[in-house]
DNA sequence: TATGAATGAGTATTCATTCAT
DNA sequence: GATGAATGAATACTCATTCAT
């Protein structure tokens, strides 16, 4: 699964053969077939991890009490991913464009979070808040996975100002 | 190119064969090669197209004299896209995972725009903002190609309230 | 292997498709390329044998002690050629003319040998008598795999004669 | 036909696409075959040079009235070949494999005129002889046309001795 | 006479998958 | 549980040939 993962989120799912995973895993071709039956089986078993690593992500968030810190938290996840997980969150990303893949409600807990956040902290909108702040944190991992953490930092930032997490410097720009 | 497009677009490059190609546009195989040298080759010229779509879907923008007027029009675009041109989107946003077909920089005269514009308005990061727009941008035309317009209707909605192109309405959420 | 060998050498490398060899071999053909890598790796694999067939045609001779014995055993190899073995041979002439499949050190074991012979037998110039019969030798070869073995019957016994293997019959001509 | 030639000799008549040639002669592919009917027409277009061109090599050997000069000649004719005329020659005896382009009794004339030559200088068997050194003139040929002339010089000049053309030299070997 | 766009059959090779061991 | 030999369908690409211009 890891070398499958690898080759996946790198150079695509038709790209990649059996028989280039089954090299670089070390194993036979045959096993591959008799662990997950065919190809998109072995896609299915990784796919299937997003739901735990998402939890994994958000799931803390979910219990804040602090409606600032769940602001906060959110805006720090993309920054938080670790490296040896790019290749993971690539791939689903890659796969939000086939419909059987892309589940938005698996963001619903935490889209309702934030609204409850924005609720608490008296914006006029805080749904819209919510969704808008939701959509943004796509592009935020999007543009992390394709072109790195430091592409981005500016926008982190900048949203934290933005949502008075920080403090204006007093100069800038 | 058109045959190619709709199934580079939504089955992938890799996952769609020369043959399907030719067979859906009653062409022969050979023609292709003929033509566009190999398959990679007729991905190129589609992709060729992507600087002069983006001129004359981002060109009239930059010629706007008003700051507000720029923002406004650059909300505006994610839902001005015509559903026939929703596939050729569709394949340069799959292609931005490839390096060699990420160019960040055609945004750049955009993002330079936006910039003057907050300037002009009196915002106090013009180009802070003016990244941000440009990365929601990203996520807002993300959104509408995988989810259809509808789904985007509320951002672009609420992000004309924030930038005070919209009037407040009395009664919302 | 077989199958290749039969078309290789008498409808040529070129002219001789995998599928046609994979048909008449019946065996898919893929397993051709499981196999020998490529069809190249298939010519290859049969052209590997030569160096067996050489010393196993040669051999006993370069152990010969009798310097007369030599040559006629030299003259007698064109017709000792089992027919079935006229394929090989054929494919081995053919490919003589890729440099690389041409190897005339193959021969300089049975060369020497002569050498020996001709100088044991008194000859003026052993080594030129010796190089001579070689490229004789080969044109017999060659005689006999394009216009089979009675086209050189006469030019072997002739040979012979000329060596003082054979008697000068009484009548002939 | 030049381009035709060059590859169809140096590369085989099946590796050579006729698109390959079209484009070294610089003529468009479809005149080709206004010309030649088709592939193999080109080819037997090049093949039926053949006979001029044999012709023209042992043709004035025909006339001599000498026996010695004959033979003389004949061992000259192929160090005589001019290096731009290999290619045609390569092409003949690549294609003697095809029974088709195996046509023997163009030597006849030649065999004959040997066997006269031979008779006339009182050799016992004549018409053995002449076939014999016909054999061999066609290895000499190959050599050359394979390995360059210098790999058959050596030979050549033995032969001369051999049939008394040339002086034994004083020290040799 | 000559071109070059177009074709359909064919090419070597790769692929996902099976299955006996 | 794991292998790897074997397969048949598919793949990108090339070929000889045709034909309208």
């Amino acid at each position: 699964m890891n070398a499958a993962l690898e080759f996946f989120a790198n150079e695509g799912y038709d790209a990649t053969s059996t028989s280039k995973i089954a090299k670089h895993a070390e194993v036979s071709e045959g096993l591959i077939f008799r662990h997950f039956g065919n190809k998109k089986g072995l896609l299915d078993a990784i796919y299937m991890q997003a739901e735990d690593r998402v939890k994994q992500l958000f799931g803390p968030i979910l219990f804040c009490t602090d409606p600032l810190e769940v602001i906060t938290r959110i805006l720090d996840l993309p920054a938080s991913l670790e490296e040896d997980q790019y290749d993971f969150w690539k791939l689903q990303f890659k796969l939000k464009w086939e419909v059987e893949y892309n589940n938005p409600d698996k963001m619903k807990p935490v889209l309702h979070k934030l609204s409850w956040a924005f609720s608490e902290l008296g914006y006029e909108f805080p749904e819209r808040e919510a969704k808008l702040l939701n959509t943004l944190l796509e592009a935020l991992f999007l543009g992390i996975l394709r072109e790195g953490l430091l592409s981005q930092v500016d926008n982190i930032d900048y949203l934290k100002i933005k949502y008075k997490i920080k403090e204006i410097p007093v100069k800038a720009d």
